[in-house]
DNA sequence: TCCGCCGGGCCTGGGGCCAAG
DNA sequence: TCTTGGCCCCAGGCCCGGCGG
């Protein structure tokens, strides 16, 4: 079979004995047009199985009606959850999202991945920026609106931030508050915003409180590499809580400490840092904070949605930074250190 | 400040002292333009910042080079990865991704979805029909070339499958041949074909080797739906093998047994479905069916490829399958039952 | 004269074809 | 033969003008 050719307005218009002024005005609901020839517009692209081409009306209205979205390792779970979360407001607003992903933190991979998008016309993008980048600023070509997700809230884009230094500082306190003295960290890798982030409030924390801070473990947010750091927390006998940077690396420690005979929480505490969904069904149900990533997708939409609207009325937020507060959530894998 | 218009090409063929269509002929890199008018272009497009419009050369050439990926559940696990390796074998062929999210099973919902992705005019479409449609068929309007994910094999798209029966039969096979006289299931939601496949090869394979086929539970893929099915499991003392089908909900069985008193894999044995990452660090590891998502993802764009190129030279692959086996990977939470 | 409905012409940014230098 | 430019087309949207009540 031939390929069937995609019918256009012109055709539409010619069945329906109108011009294509008028059915580009039944195709944008405009009001003016009688009731009787907007019927038979309709039949018409009905009959013809007409659908509008979005490359043409990009072209003549300047707009794309999607927004990219850049990120790293898009199946971790905290990327993969923002990324829904994008994806259902932009769907709300009308909007699709064009994904890609970045094997490399480098700056350059991250204008490729820009320059991919804005050849795809996008309206807007959101560039979670989980990992720190080679140079200190990413230079992004302007003209289309941005927002940084998961980054350094420092840089001159409008960002939306999860306060990771409070979701740290109550894991720790929680921790010092049940009466350990004080409590290792196992960190997630050195190029990540959120894991040295979450290192340093933890570091502050202890110090705040005049607790003698322990040598700083890291990870890189596997299971594996908690399983790994875990072993050699496990092999010292002064540990009794630890403040693991996420779920999984906990979990990894969990099960060192198992292998060792250590029980947790009666020889040592753990807190971990995401709220996985399965988190309550560790063993033991683990406590950790929990990040609201729905709220960070909504949020950066909203930005979006801002910044396209409040331009060239002398348009507002540049430098706007939405907070989304983290929170502790209680479950079973902390307690009293043991008793001496 | 005032909003600043991309440079088009005659801007750049304006300042360059060329015509506008030498300028596409370099953007475009062919050969025919002299070396010295080339580098000419090239520097007037840098210093205008010129970038080429994507709208306006898809509307040009009839291609956007850009996928559209229909899903439900964009941050479950195996839907997350498959994206991730679509996104990456999609940027190796310098074509970007178009995610739109599905909330409700309905073919209505699989329509405005590819409604909004023909509107966005991508080249071609992955449908990851991970549930049941609410019809039989779903009628996609023609034109674009389509692959299925994950779904029913049955239809007359090009589809790329996980063999689930194969993954499930090795999973209870391999229970079976640990000396167990039966393994019950908890399969995943009914509206869900590869949770109906895996259910109908355990069946099939208890059947097969002549013995009682235990009631079905079933769950929604959630560690807390494994919990609630392991919590009536753990009431009965029969119970020594369990087959979840898939690794979270395996996790919520091995903490509702272990509640109960009940050793993994001491007195009942459980595998899992999917091989997730951190499965290695569960308590105990877990043995589990391994899923290649990024064969899956790979395999799509691949079948999209082909299709286009296929296109009006008597196109083959109308119905092509493309299988992906999966595999079992031992690991500690499987063991011969109790002895008596 | 004003208003509701409709069509003509031109514009969006690039690409293909063809002819000319 | 190789380079280059003119012209028209892609599919729609907007401005403006016209027609009729």
């Amino acid at each position: 079979m031939t390929r069937r050719q995609a019918p256009s307005q012109r055709d539409v218009a010619e069945l329906a004995g109108v011009s294509s002024q008028t059915v580009s005005r039944v195709v944008n609901n405009r009001t003016n047009v009688d009731a009787s020839t907007r019927e038979r517009v309709l039949s018409a692209m009905h009959v013809l199985g007409y659908w509008t081409n979005g490359a043409a009306r990009a072209l003549a209205t300047g707009q794309s009606r999607s927004f990219g979205v850049i990120s790293f390792d898009l199946s971790a779970h905290g990327n993969a959850r923002t990324i829904e979360a994008i994806a259902a407001a932009a769907a709300d607003a009308d909007y699709s999202v064009n994904i890609v992903g970045i094997s490399a933190p480098t700056e350059e991979a991250v204008q490729r991945a820009y320059t991919r998008l804005t050849s795809q016309a996008v309206d807007g993008v959101v560039l979670i920026e989980a990992r720190i980048l080679d140079t200190a600023t990413v230079h992004l070509p302007t003209g289309v609106p941005v927002v940084i997700a998961d980054g350094d809230p420092g840089r001159s884009f409008p960002a939306v931030d999860i306060n990771q230094a409070a979701g740290a500082r109550s894991a720790t306190r929680h921790l010092l508050d049940l009466g350990h003295q004080t409590v290792w960290h196992v960190a997630g890798p050195r190029d990540s915003h959120a894991a040295l982030r979450r290192a340093a409030a933890w570091h502050a924390t202890l110090k705040d409180a005049g607790r003698t801070v322990p040598p700083l473990l890291f990870g890189d947010w596997s299971a594996d590499s908690g399983l790994e750091a875990g072993r050699s927390l496990a092999a010292r006998e002064d540990v009794t809580a630890v403040f693991a940077a996420n779920d999984h690396m906990a979990l990894g420690i969990i099960r060192a400490l198992h292998e060792a005979g250590r029980s947790v929480p009666g020889d040592v505490s753990i807190v971990g840092f995401d709220n996985v969904r399965e988190a309550s069904c560790f063993l033991p149900p683990l406590t950790t904070i929990h990040q609201d990533f729905e709220a960070v997708g909504r949020r950066c939409v909203e930005l979006l949605l801002h910044q396209m609207a409040g331009e060239g009325s002398g348009g507002p937020t540049p430098g706007t930074l939405a907070t989304i507060m983290p929170r502790l959530v209680e479950r079973a894998s902390t307690g009293p250190p043991p008793g001496p």
